[in-house]
DNA sequence: TGTTTATATATGATATTGCATATATTATAT
DNA sequence: ATATAATATATGCAATATCATATATAAACA
């Protein structure tokens, strides 16, 4: 539903290929927030150019396939403004970890323990991957709007992951303290 | 791929119906990690009877539809069983809300301001529901492992719903701060 | 030399989700 | 008296997401 305007926003900052996107844009600058399937990524630059909101300009390239540079077209910028003003749903929440926490009663602590060491790592990782977008601080907010609005979703991306970790390690000590169940005793 | 296994799951604890499953399980108690359309319950529950995971007993009644009561098989509860232990990949991230104020350099504070206070009204009324779902507290971990593990779980949906609210709080006062855009000068 | 990685776009197939609507009766609210 | 909510299951359809695979070449690596 709002891929096609994280498209839009991407673009609207810069005209760039479906590649680049990929590469540049979901697995990087905005991966805390939103992220896309290659696949699913060239299927809508087709669905909105033939909706008229971007146009592409071909760079024929020799030994690589030619870049199509997409850029938005008046309608897509109206499109884009006018859906930067409308009210979002909240995300929904599917977790399946939580599915097995909620449910793994029957598990013994020690596999408890490494199905939550497995989500921490990847918690860790998380964190380390968005501290490393460069952003400019909060300080001198005046200095540029739109950094500053970057800042801040990051600050958002990297109190969740920290929120998990804190929750995590709450999770390993409770655990730790909690009576071994019987394996005889399903 | 594991609404099958948050089924199992519920009906692990609880025989019920798919009207059951909705309006107890995932509209309430499990609300906080898995949430799911009701048209995708019954067509779950029944490619799951089919697969050989549940069966049901049909209870008869007059003046309403019969109810399906499913319970898991054995082979339903061996497919629980091994799915609790596989490593779980964690959730993506995609937040419409995120794009809008990444992208949103263009909007004058004031709009800013109504998205976020939207976005904070959803928030609080999500940590109001969660703090509605009655579970014991975690100062006795030895009385029932199940309930110490569903008390983790609403934990995390409760830190996740207070830190988004800091931070949309976070953003209000960043974004007073800012210098107004001249609407003149996209 | 052979394998992997990077560049670049594309399709097929399947799974999942969301929204609307259909049926049928009883109980409750206005 | 009439409309809405609750009980209960079901299908149609469209949007979205995921996974695999295809094509083609160059560069880097082992």
């Amino acid at each position: 539903m709002s891929l096609h305007h994280a498209i839009l926003g991407i673009l609207s900052v810069m005209p760039m290929t479906g590649y680049d996107l990929k590469t540049q844009a979901f697995d990087q600058s905005v991966a805390h927030f939103w992220q896309a399937d290659q696949s699913q990524i060239y299927r809508t630059l087709s669905k909105m150019e033939a909706d008229g909101w971007l146009t592409y300009e071909l760079e024929v390239q020799d030994g690589r396939p030619n870049r199509k540079v997409y850029q938005l077209t008046k309608a897509g910028r109206a499109e884009l403004a006018r859906w930067l003003r409308t009210e979002q749903p909240l995300p929904t929440n599917r977790e399946a970890f939580l599915v097995q926490l909620f449910f793994g009663a029957s598990l013994p602590n020690a596999t408890l323990q490494e199905l939550i060491a497995g989500q921490r790592a990847g918690h860790a990782g998380r964190l380390a991957q968005f501290q490393q977008i460069p952003v400019p601080p909060l300080e001198d907010p005046q200095i540029d709007r739109m950094r500053t609005l970057w800042r801040l979703t990051l600050e958002l991306g990297m109190a969740v992951e920290r929120t998990y970790l804190d929750w995590l390690d709450q999770c390993t000590a409770v655990i730790a303290n909690l009576p071994e169940i019987n394996e005889n005793d399903p």
